[in-house]
DNA sequence: CCCGTCGTTATTTTT
DNA sequence: TAACGACGGG
């Protein structure tokens, strides 16, 4: 191990100051590429080496799993001893946290962690008066009130949701999903943090614990994290903690999902005394690529201010490319990448960023077609496969057969003649016994119900018990700070020794197989050419470090439920194209990067104003910042959307970044041209759609779009399947798509081109 | 209980 | 357009 000094002497002037800083609350606000992880990481080590504080004291917490892994991983390189420092996500943390004080959680101790999807189930359950719609939107509602750590009866929730019978629905939820002695993800910050506030002691206990808080991606913490922090650190009551977070304000981009950016915007009042260390030297992007990055953030209001500085020199200017149709996007995507390839750029080196997760299909088609390889990024992900999800219910209802939503899922599964009523019946009844046990519950209703129902209700209950038997019934002892930390690592090569020669993956395999639910699937994968026998073979291979006990089971659940981003394909080192959302790409980086749909109406989407539109232009931000050599930027004027082809405007974005930010490439439409010119004080290209821009840009038209502007002329009448009788205001040609403009009866405003079909619009002959 | 057909509906989503 | 859920007939 080298010495922390040499660590020391790479870091420049303020990483190196962020590093040693002592004595106050700590914001550092690090731009994109800024080298936040090594500040971090490099703080551990120095503070376990330099300040003597024992590395168990110290608490890291991140937002993703593969964030906590790198960090961990990186801290230990520097300072071996950082492997007994709390590097966890978020939730994790709870997790952890809820495990130890379960009891006063009013939990099951072998608790499993309730997704999106199961929370739905559960509210079906607890309110089935609502429809699906209305079911879905309440759980986001009820997600995001956890987030806010406000409960059924808080003055508050209105805020959230304004619907009077919303605290009632919310609140027989909460007594459903209580019943089943489980958690959701929002449980996880928000039970922590309540409990925390109820109980001194434990708050004692915590605040000796750690000495020292970090928090990294701080600006996407929401509220409840927020009082988890305030709470751990004992912000009021003079703990002496220390407390240091790390974060960009340009970068939040999960306001949608409960992030709260007042948290880092606020954090010096929140936590008075705070030293404030801006990390400002990029060093991954060229100096182009980052003037056009901060032309569009600097267009926003609320934020902290900085600019980024260029360490990597000039570079290329990023390119603007007009296409006319999204198919010529396509075209354009895939000649730059194989014309770079030719030239010895490897596939890797590229990746295609869009907003929307359907933008992909036509990237794939087109890459598939002419054999580029690629890998798509998040859209399906692993866990919540059918035959995942079942495999790990099964699992789930072994640990704690109260878990209702894992019952209902694998009852009947395959078919053995159990409906919902036999189901209802047996959760009733567990609801009514002392444990609960839907197990048990199986076994008592399987008297009263149909000879067929009861027989299955049986076989069911007496598989079960076998599992339960075999797993072992031993509770997980208090296995303090030594064990579990590590347990949560894959790799742990202590875990499958022990008493169990056997490992979980083969008790999985046998669940699996004896559950019926291998054959059932195996089935599937035959019928409709599905990969889901080889999915359960892959989540018992996540199993094999795993010892085949209670604890086992319940370290790996865990690492499931809060790892839902498990690595796809795990092994394949392959050369290919990267295919994501903007979302994804935080904290990833790629030598040359394509920003595709740069149109009004997707990129920022239509509703968006304020707040949630400059939270769009933050996320063209991440995804500018996220190039090293090269960045192209796509947008269309004419694209397919649900069915319907539509004239797209470009994205006001561009004017943000300005014209002298790009090279510009294809034809410039017209009135993108104009907003251009004007571009100051201009918020909205909207303004200059409404100009007849026809007399520029009327040269070179077909003679089919002469015979369409005689037809589709202003003035006339017509008729559209969704949004009924309109008038045509005006008709214009646009580059060579001959436009109009219809007011319909409705009220509402829009722009069509007559040349394609599926706009679903008439000419009305009077 | 299984399968076909019709109708509806489309963000982003660390955990 | 496409994909998925709801519903009804065998």
């Amino acid at each position: 191990m080298a010495d922390i000094q040499s660590y020391l002497s790479v870091l420049n002037a303020e990483q190196k100051e962020a590093v040693e800083h002592e004595g106050s609350p700590l914001l550092i606000l690090a731009g994109a590429g800024s080298g936040k992880t090594r500040v971090i990481t490099t703080k551990i080590a120095y503070l376990i080496s330099e300040k003597g504080i024992p590395a168990w004291n110290i608490l890291a917490v991140t937002f993703t799993k593969k964030a906590a892994k790198e960090m961990s991983e990186r801290a230990i390189k520097l300072d071996e001893r950082a492997k007994d420092a709390q590097i966890r996500t978020f939730h994790s943390f709870g997790s952890w946290f809820l495990r130890r004080y379960s009891q006063e959680a009013g939990l099951d101790q072998n608790f499993t962690v309730y997704d999106e999807d199961d929370m739905l189930t559960l509210l079906l359950k607890a309110v089935p008066s609502l429809t699906r719609q209305a079911a879905g939107k309440a759980v986001h509602k009820i997600s995001l009130a956890k987030d806010f750590c406000l409960t059924p009866d808080s003055k508050e929730l209105y805020t959230i949701e304004a619907d009077p019978d919303f605290p009632e629905i919310y609140e027989a939820y909460e007594k459903r999903l209580h019943s089943t002695g489980n958690v959701d993800f929002g449980d996880l910050i928000m039970l922590p943090v309540k409990i925390l506030q109820q109980n001194e002691k434990i708050r004692a206990q915590m605040q000796y614990r750690f000495r020292v808080i970090m928090v990294d991606e701080y600006q996407d913490s929401n509220v409840a994290q927020f009082k988890l922090l305030q709470e751990l650190s004992g912000l009021n009551e003079g703990s002496g903690t220390y407390v240091c977070v790390v974060g960009d304000d340009d970068q939040s981009i999960y306001r949608f999902r409960g992030a709260e950016v007042q948290n880092i915007l606020n954090f010096q009042q929140y936590f008075p005394g705070t030293k404030l260390i801006r990390l400002e030297r990029n060093y991954r992007s060229t100096a182009q690529i980052l003037h056009a990055a901060d032309c569009v953030v600097s267009k926003n209001e609320s934020r902290l201010g900085k600019t980024l500085i260029a360490e990597r020199g000039e570079g290329s200017k990023p390119v603007l490319a007009f296409c006319p149709t999204q198919e010529d996007e396509t075209q354009f995507c895939a000649d730059l990448i194989q014309e770079a390839h030719r030239q010895g750029c490897p596939y890797s080196d590229w990746a295609i960023l869009y907003r929307m997760n359907a933008q992909s299909l036509g990237f794939e088609s087109e890459f598939l077609r002419r054999k580029i390889p690629y890998t798509v990024v998040g859209s399906l992900k692993f866990y919540q496969r059918e035959e995942i999800k079942d495999i790990l219910a099964f699992l789930a209802l072994i640990a704690n057969p109260r878990d209702e939503i894992a019952f209902r899922r694998i009852i009947n599964k395959p078919a053995h003649g159990i409906g919902e009523k036999t189901q209802d019946a047996v959760v009733d009844f567990a609801k009514q016994s002392l444990a609960g046990s839907l197990v048990e519950a199986a076994k008592s209703c399987s008297k009263t119900s149909s000879k067929k129902a009861g027989a299955a209700l049986l076989e069911f209950a007496d598989l079960m018990d076998s599992f339960t038997e075999r797993i072992g019934i031993d509770m997980i002892e208090e296995a303090e700070e030594t064990a579990d930390s590590a347990a949560a690592v894959q790799n742990d090569q202590n875990a499958p020794s022990d008493e169990s020669t056997s490992r979980l993956s083969d008790f999985i395999d046998e669940v699996a197989e004896k559950s019926g639910l291998f054959e059932y699937h195996k089935s599937q994968d035959e019928i409709s050419g599905t990969q889901k026998v080889a999915n359960i073979q892959e989540l018992e291979n996540n199993a094999l470090f795993y010892p085949c006990n209670r604890k086992g089971l319940l370290d790996f659940l865990d690492s499931i439920e809060l790892d839902r981003s498990l690595e796809e394909t795990s092994g394949d080192a392959t050369d290919s194209v990267t295919l994501i959302t903007l979302h994804n790409t935080k904290g990833l980086e790629f030598p040359r990067v394509i920003i595709t749909g740069l149109e009004t109406g997707i990129f920022p989407r239509q509703d968006k104003t304020g707040s949630d539109l400059e939270e769009e232009r933050r996320l063209f931000y991440v995804g500018i910042t996220r190039a090293k050599n090269q960045l192209y930027i796509t947008s269309c004027s004419v694209r397919r959307l649900y069915g319907k082809t539509e004239f797209m405007m470009p994205s006001q974005f561009l004017i943000d970044a300005g014209k002298d930010s790009f090279t510009v490439i294809g034809k410039i439409p017209p009135a993108f041209a104009r907003a251009i010119q004007n571009n100051a004080g201009r918020t909205s290209i909207d303004n200059e759609i409404d100009e007849d821009l026809s007399d520029d840009f009327s040269d070179g038209y077909s003679a089919e779009n002469t015979a369409l502007s005689k037809k589709w002329k202003k003035g006339v009448r017509v008729f559209h399947d969704d949004y009924g009788y309109g008038q045509i205001i005006e008709g214009a040609f646009r580059g060579e798509e001959y436009v109009i403009t219809v007011i319909f009866e409705n009220g509402g405003k829009k722009s069509f081109i007559p040349k394609y079909q599926s706009n679903n619009l008439t000419v009305i002959k009077d």
